[in-house]
DNA sequence: ATTATCTATAGATCTATAGATAATGC
DNA sequence: ATTATCTATAGATCTATAGATAATGC
């Protein structure tokens, strides 16, 4: 059809969106690209004109949201906000928002079964978050945080979201979110 | 066949034992059942004379796992040695191993998104653990923490593991579990 | 004229069921 | 005689491809 020149990459960024969310919610294996495309208003027919496989576009999505979720990470982590960020990322909204939030805490564990280069495109996407979170370790002990270091608060981070969210009790829940969030301030000291 | 009255159940324990391993190495989402069924060497067709359904495999699949880890946690954690639990649990060869490893590392996600009976069966089966962790981090820190503050670290050590195995660069790796057995001694303290 | 989209389909796999087969205690 | 197992199959869904259709810049 000769599209708009621009058409092309919006369509693209329409389907990974929507792959974005339904894998957050619902996993990777459990969403099929007919139910993708659908989500993005389009059919199967179309996936192969914009990507060469599923396990590209899972590459692609996860780089891209973890990208995203850095900017929200960057933004709130400046002058050493740790306990704010600790706070909003184990809050009952994003605990019961997993399709537009943490990809990390949502897809960490499918990722570790996923081939290498989608692995090595989450571990490389995953340091500049980890990098920041270590500048921000760093400044509130005073002393250098590696990015190590930074992994094992982000890993009490993510790994207490998905407890949270697979404790079905709301009271339970609530309790170790806030566990959470008093372990990341203590860990980060 | 009217078989031996014990044969029934040696199968069943068979086949969740295989689906045990297959669900934790490869995720429940990607083993069907006639895998499942291979692996404990017998046909599909045979599933159904033990299990009503996937989901309750699924279940009874987590409740088993989880106590058999119950038993490893409370063998180790006596006398308060979280320190050799958290070595024993972020190293290179538990990180290396899903399929015999820990449930909730490998699972706790994708019990997220299961329907509630798996998500009651899963936290009502983590509790005896996680107060296991409770008592021990009260012995060391020398006042009452709750199963809430268990979880958080818990979560940590789950989430760190998560981190570790989706980290394709050995060494990085390696540094990841290390920085995490630190971390879980500094929470417990 | 170009190309993103569509419908249709291949071939594999999924969960679940039906009915035949085979193993063994009474 | 009983029942766990097998083979075979239904019907849905999965990833991927082929070829027709339609939209729009030149």
């Amino acid at each position: 059809m000769r599209y708009a020149p621009e058409h092309n990459e919006v369509t693209r960024d329409r389907i990974l969106d929507a792959a974005g969310r339904l894998f957050q919610e619902h996993g990777i294996d459990a969403m099929g690209l007919a139910k993708v495309m659908a989500e993005a208003d389009l059919t199967v027919g179309t996936f192969y004109t914009h990507f060469k496989s599923k396990e590209a576009l899972v590459r692609e999505v996860m780089v891209r949201s973890i990208q995203a979720r850095h900017e929200a990470f960057t933004r709130a982590l400046r002058d050493g906000h740790l306990e704010g960020v600790a706070r909003t990322y184990l809050s009952p909204s994003h605990r019961d928002a997993p399709a537009t939030g943490c990809p990390a805490a949502a897809l960490t564990s499918e990722v570790a079964r996923r081939p290498r280069t989608t692995r090595q495109a989450f571990a490389a996407n995953m340091e500049p978050t980890l990098d920041a979170f270590a500048e921000c370790i760093s400044k509130r002990r005073g002393k250098k945080a590696s990015r190590a270091d930074a992994s094992a608060v982000f890993g009490l981070l993510a790994g207490t979201l998905q407890l949270a969210r697979a404790t079905p009790n709301r009271e339970e829940s609530d309790a170790i979110l806030e566990a959470g969030v008093r372990a990341a301030l203590l860990l980060a000291k």
